[in-house]
DNA sequence: GATTTTCATTTGTCAGACATTTAAAAACCT
DNA sequence: AGGTTTTTAAATGTCTGACAAATGAAAATC
């Protein structure tokens, strides 16, 4: 594990990178101890504060974690779904705000990853799961409920449905894509009409479950994109009109 | 923006956490430049060096670019579909490395979740992406391949598939969990006639995306899926055999 | 007016110090 | 001997001060 002092970029980037490898190549395991700061700092011949900055990146993607005290030290980490799914969720959200991508193209690559369960789900649903989608589709039934909360409601369907498929690698992957679109789906108004067609869509994607009928909720998923679209397209259309030439 | 100094947790996570939490508000937007390392120092009271493995975290996220010199600083960087996809593999690899996920639970949700681009791809493949699919499968065809070459040709393949979709959404998402599976597929020797397999269904699944037949590349996936589990499984047999109590 | 030099600003790196935490070792007291 | 307390060593967390290197703007020069 060497680094080239002569290349421009920072040491720290560089010392990092190596002990990233190692990771990923399995040199390192997790448990295993790295050496402390003083001996890398050795090794790599450079100062301490240099493998310090080194040893934070790793820990800001959880590759370690790191314990104060006599035998404390830096110790590769166990990543669990949770940190790779909090860590997914940051990632895509801030890729589909930065970027510009269109509510269209997001909402298509939603529902065609969360069509790709249906079958599973069907298969797989545990009563859990299908009490679950019914409690969400009961809350989101109910009058008064603001727009942020019927979303957050409906990330708690979806989820439960993708979790039905019984996947934890799926889940995690979707789990993802879905809660990165909250904060595009938060942009949209939702109106009485308009909550009363997605609850009936959410109650055939339920019954279907229930029923084992995976084409059915494809169907439904696919008839509540479409939905989905055509609503943002009228909000996003109302939206323009006042100022049509908006920044 | 403020941090609790009686916080236990490191100052240094505490104030990364602030900064990440004003970029995902939209407070902090692309381009805007941070204070600079000693102006965020006093503002939080703390020194130059915390304030540096602070932004360390961040860099390591890709959430900041810094520059040296006279109007240097740290930048709000705009996350590349390209940034965010090395991530998702670093992580995902590392999830699926570090979790003892099974092959046929990797291998479902991958398969899961490019069936569901198999409809979109049809519709939209260009004549890119058909001869870089053509072109995978002939080198798939070559003898003397090694496993690791055929594997990656596999990966190619599969890319272009997704890629013909024409959603960068989508195709971010599953880049990530279909090269996140190349440690796993590294595992499965490939004989001659299970080469050939892949490579019919390859050409069946290039065939229908030229004819804009969804439905046929969904088949094929299928079967590719069914076949790739079953190798595996007796490859994993074989393996077992001679050490059946191994750990 | 164009070129060169100077200069101020900012990040990158280093060295040394002290605080804090932690578990093991040592001392101490039944 | 056995259990409790104290000490100690090792490690990370933080701070201070310093210098190097890069970089763009301003000043000086031709």
């Amino acid at each position: 594990m060497k680094i080239d002092p002569a290349n421009p970029a920072d040491l720290s980037a560089q010392i990092a990178a190596a002990i990233r490898d190692a990771i990923v190549a399995g040199k390192l395991i997790v448990g295993d101890r790295l050496p402390s700061e003083a001996e890398l700092a050795d090794q790599f011949e450079v100062s301490r504060s240099t493998v310090r900055e080194a040893l934070k990146r790793l820990a800001a993607q959880s590759l370690i974690r790191t314990q104060r005290g006599a035998h404390g030290g830096a110790f590769i980490n166990r990543l669990s779904y949770e940190d790779a799914h909090a860590q997914q969720i940051t990632t895509s959200t801030l890729l589909l705000g930065m970027n510009d991508v269109s509510f269209d193209t997001a909402c298509e690559a939603r529902f065609a990853m969360e069509r790709a369960c249906a079958a599973l789900a069907a298969e797989r649903r545990s009563p859990d799961h299908l009490a679950t989608m019914r409690a969400e589709i009961h809350r989101q039934g109910q009058p008064g409920l603001t727009d942020e909360a019927f979303c957050a409601s409906d990330v708690a369907f979806h989820r439960a449905l993708v979790d039905a498929a019984g996947n934890p690698v799926l889940s995690y992957q979707l789990a993802g894509a879905v809660e990165a679109m909250q904060p595009l789906m938060n942009m949209i108004t939702f109106t009485a009409r308009s909550r009363g067609a997605i609850v009936a869509l959410h109650t055939r994607i339920a019954d279907a479950a229930e029923a084992g009928d995976g084409p059915a909720i494809a169907t439904a998923l696919q008839e509540l994109e479409n939905h989905t679209r055509q609503l943002a397209q009228s909000v996003f259309a109302a939206r323009a009109r006042p100022a049509p030439q908006g920044s």
